[in-house]
Parts: C-alpha cells; structure tokens; sequence
RNA sequence: GGCGAGGUAGCUCAGUUGGUAGAGCACACGGCUGAAAACCGUGGUGUCGCCGGUUCAAGUCCGGCCCUCGCCA
C-alpha cells in the first residue's frame, strides 16, 4: 500500500491542503477528478499548457465539467509558466478562502511543480532583446555564445548546454536584465510546496497507454479535431500555440496520416510525462486500470488526517 | 510473359575507384527554472532479399533465383 510514503498530513485538518492529480495522457485523470469534484465539492484547476487555450476542446480534451485555467488564452497570444504559475496560485488561494478543496489536474509537470510550489521563476524580457540575443547567438556560434554566458554569468553557463540555443540565449538575456537563471533556491524536483499537499499520479504499463491513445486519437478525430483544427490554423498563431499537439497534423495532413502521426506524438507525450513521474519526489502512484470510482474512493482515504484512517 | 526501377535499422532512404555498414525520423536513457504538448545531450537497435562465384577483402563486381512497383502485352 501507498500510505507509507504518505506526507504528514496537516495538523489542524485536511481540508486546508490542495490535492493534486498527475500521470501520462490517457491514464484516466479527467474521470477520477470529476468523480472527486463531485464527491469533495472539489474546484479542478488545470495544469495544462495546451489547455489553457480557448478553441481547441477536441484537441486539448476539455472536460465536460467546470475546470479553471482552461481556455482562457486566445490562440494569437503565447503562454509561459510564469504566467501560469501566477494565475494557478491566484486560484488556489481563491479556492482555500472559499473553504473549497483545491484540485490541480494536469498532464504537464512542471505546470503542475509551478502550481504547487513556491518555484521562484525569473522574469520575463522584453521581446525585443529576446531577438538581439538569439542573433547574437548566430553571430557568435554555439560555443561563442557559451563562452559569453560563462563569462557574464558561470553558474548559468554550468546549467546549459551550448547547443541549447534556447536556454543560452534566455540566461543571457537574464544577465542583461540583472536576472540569472541559475535558480538562488533549486526546488523544481523538490517536496516544496507552497501549501499542504497531497500529490496523486495515475499510471498504467506502457503497452496499456499505447492502446488507449490509440483510441483516443481515433476519438477526437470523429469527434472533429479536422474541422477544429482548421478553422484554428487560419488565425495568426502565437508560437506556444502553433506547437499544441495534433494542430498542424490535423490541420494540414489527409486524415488518415494526421491520426496516425498524433497518435506517435502522443505516444512520445505520455513518456516524458512518466518521465516526470519517476523523478518528481513526494508522489503516491496509483494503477489507472482500476475503475475511476475505485481510484477515486482511494484518494479520497488517502487525503484524510492520518488520525483518522482506519488502523491496519 | 517483355522492358524498366527497386529490395540496406522499426520507417524513409544514402552508401564514392571493392577496404571496420550511416543519416533523418522513430525508440531508449539523461538534462531542464517565464517557449515544457517546448528545448538540449548521449546511445545504432542490421542475416545489406536468397544461393553460388570472382577476390587477400563483396552492400558494392559476375551468374542464378525470389519479391515489390511502374510501363507494355
């Protein structure tokens, strides 16, 4: 059993914590949190980054029920962390102030780390420096801008990989803003939270996910993720936005290739979300095969004042 | 049946005058701090269709066979 690696519950009551679900897509969480939602009288809130867009509900696979942070971004603007973390905290707070039981769902594990802890995320740069860095970056060469970065900033340049156009040309844009990207307080892979929290993912065997993707990807191409997807790639797409998954497949590709190739991309989706899994510390894993009332009566036990579980 | 093209990694394919089989994608593992459904690093997983021949040495040259695709019958 799980309640050995349980963490000390609250004191005064559990009713003051978040409770958090995590796992791979097509694991199960939508069922399992809208039994919850029902039986605690739950809020879900979304840890989703792709959810977190408004007109894409075949493709991001909304919930039937209410869920915060989700569609709430339109398609031309771009998301971040940073912005999420803000509005994840915001609704939480809000949650616990209304005597509600906050219930973080999502797929997207550091959303999810962001939403829970107290994770201290540098500031954002204007857009504009972003683009001097990035020709920089070219200017110099992999290795030119690295060496730049160990110069301005070793202990950023100790984190990044050269070839990691990406990070290299963020650190230095910290630097410039008198930022680093170096975190003072590392807690991404840590227990940290911000509140009392009971952190549940769902997980199945691999050849079980597969399938089950499988299905789902058929799923939400009759439903009309086609259609859906069109009508979105018409508009000016922010870059965060172009990058959902399915949206250019279905978009652009013969149906039959576009559900081939999303359902491998989803595939590749679910083992770095088990990824995140294996390494994110302070989770109970529970097994997703099991009927959702079943997992959902277990977690219901599980947030629970130690005090009052039944004693073995 | 005739002519042509082809058969090499899970997939698409590259492979020089014969000299230790290699790219992209997929996959595995690792990293990650305002792009994370993103980005980066490491790893080759093989009866080179089959049988025989030439050669010190054959994916590569020669002969035969099998299979796929296209055109003509």
């Amino acid at each position: 059993m799980a309640t050995s690696s349980l963490p000390a519950p609250a004191r005064s009551s559990g009713r003051s914590g978040v409770l958090a679900l995590f796992g791979p897509t097509a694991a199960g969480k939508t069922a399992v949190a809208g039994i919850l939602r029902a039986r605690l009288g739950a809020e879900v809130i979304s840890a989703d980054s792709a959810a977190l867009y408004a007109g894409l509900p075949i493709l991001t696979a909304v919930p039937a029920y209410e869920a915060r942070l989700v569609g709430i971004v339109p398609l031309t603007e771009e998301v971040s962390v940073g912005g999420y973390q803000r509005r994840a905290h915001a609704a939480i707070d809000e949650t616990l102030a209304g005597r509600r039981t906050p219930l973080v769902v999502g797929g997207t594990g550091l959303y999810l780390r962001a939403a829970l802890s107290t994770l201290e995320l540098p500031p954002p740069v204007a857009p504009e420096r972003r683009t001097h860095w990035q020709g920089e970056y070219d200017r110099l060469g992999a290795d030119g801008a690295h060496a730049l970065l160990a110069q301005r900033d070793p202990a950023a340049a100790e984190r990044v990989h050269a070839n990691d156009r990406r990070r290299v040309v963020r650190a230095l844009e910290l630097v410039e803003a008198g930022a680093s990207l170096a975190p003072v307080n590392d807690r991404l892979w840590t227990e940290d939270t911000r509140r009392e929290t009971l952190i549940v993912a769902l997980d199945l065997p691999l050849e079980e996910l597969d399938l089950r993707i499988d299905v789902r990807t058929q799923t939400m191409a009759d439903q009309g993720a086609a259609e859906e997807a069109r009508r979105a790639w018409a508009l000016p797409l922010s870059s965060t936005a172009r990058k959902v998954m399915g949206l250019e497949q279905f978009a652009t590709l013969p149906l039959e290739q576009a559900i081939a190739e999303v359902a491998q991309a989803t595939r590749r989706l679910a083992r770095y979300q088990r990824k995140w899994l294996r390494r994110m510390p302070g989770v109970v894993t529970l097994d997703g095969a099991r009927p959702a009332e079943e997992i959902a009566d277990e977690i219901v036990a599980l947030a629970r004042p130690r005090e009052r579980l039944p004693r073995h």
